[in-house]
DNA sequence: CTTATAGGCAACCAAAGGGTTGCATGTCAA
DNA sequence: TTGACATGCAACCCTTTGGTTGCCTATAAG
């Protein structure tokens, strides 16, 4: 479906950049966090982490919920379980014969 | 390891193009094409594909081995396998747990 | 009520990304 | 050897991305 590799897409270029991972690391660690605390110790401004956060809510890997003045940011991981059902579980299939294609075709580079 | 995060990264990045995942299932399609062939069908110049295929071989995703005047690209699908097994997992060991406290999170939103 | 705290919004900026075109090189085939 | 084919290299261009700063709003606390 159309709207589902789009989807995938978004996974996959959230999950592209290294504050972004290491965002979803620290909700791992420990769920509910505000963006306050999800700012410290990160070398970078406050609303720089606000975009990171957006994408990451824009690809589901988050969810936010407001309470008083602040949010609180809760780990999704159904979007990172779906990339690796219905994407890396396709290449670990064949994994072994493509390690077998590989070797031959390096060896063979070597007569 | 400084340099694994590095490699880990890499792949992520390589990942985080519609055209380069592309690549990569044409190679899982029909493994060893040459560069004329990967270009096929794909609507953009053979430099553009060129420019791919060097992200996906500087992260190791791709090795190619000259054949002559061609250039033969293989699927690794090794680094695939280690983002499942080191990365993808880690969020399924937890996943469900994940899931209660966001789907808690929310309800709460509702009150 | 006043003030400090948590967060939102918008403008701006430099660098990286994805693409193009033009030309050069190496190899196969006639 | 000459031409066609497969690829490499470099310059250039526009858009996206990741970050900043400044200011505004809303809630909690004194």
């Amino acid at each position: 479906m159309d709207t589902e590799d789009e989807a995938v897409d978004g996974v996959f270029r959230a999950l592209a950049d290294t504050n972004r991972r290491a965002l979803l690391d620290t909700l791992f660690a420990r769920n509910g966090q505000t963006l306050s605390e999800l700012c410290e110790g990160r070398g970078m401004s406050r609303q720089a982490v606000t975009k990171h956060l957006v994408i990451l809510e824009n690809a589901n890997l988050v969810a936010s919920v407001k309470r008083g003045r602040e949010k609180l940011h809760y780990l999704n991981p159904a979007p990172i379980h779906e990339i690796g059902e219905r994407w890396i579980s396709k290449y670990e299939r064949t994994r072994l014969e493509a390690l077998f294609d590989l070797k031959k075709a390096l060896e063979n580079d070597n007569e």
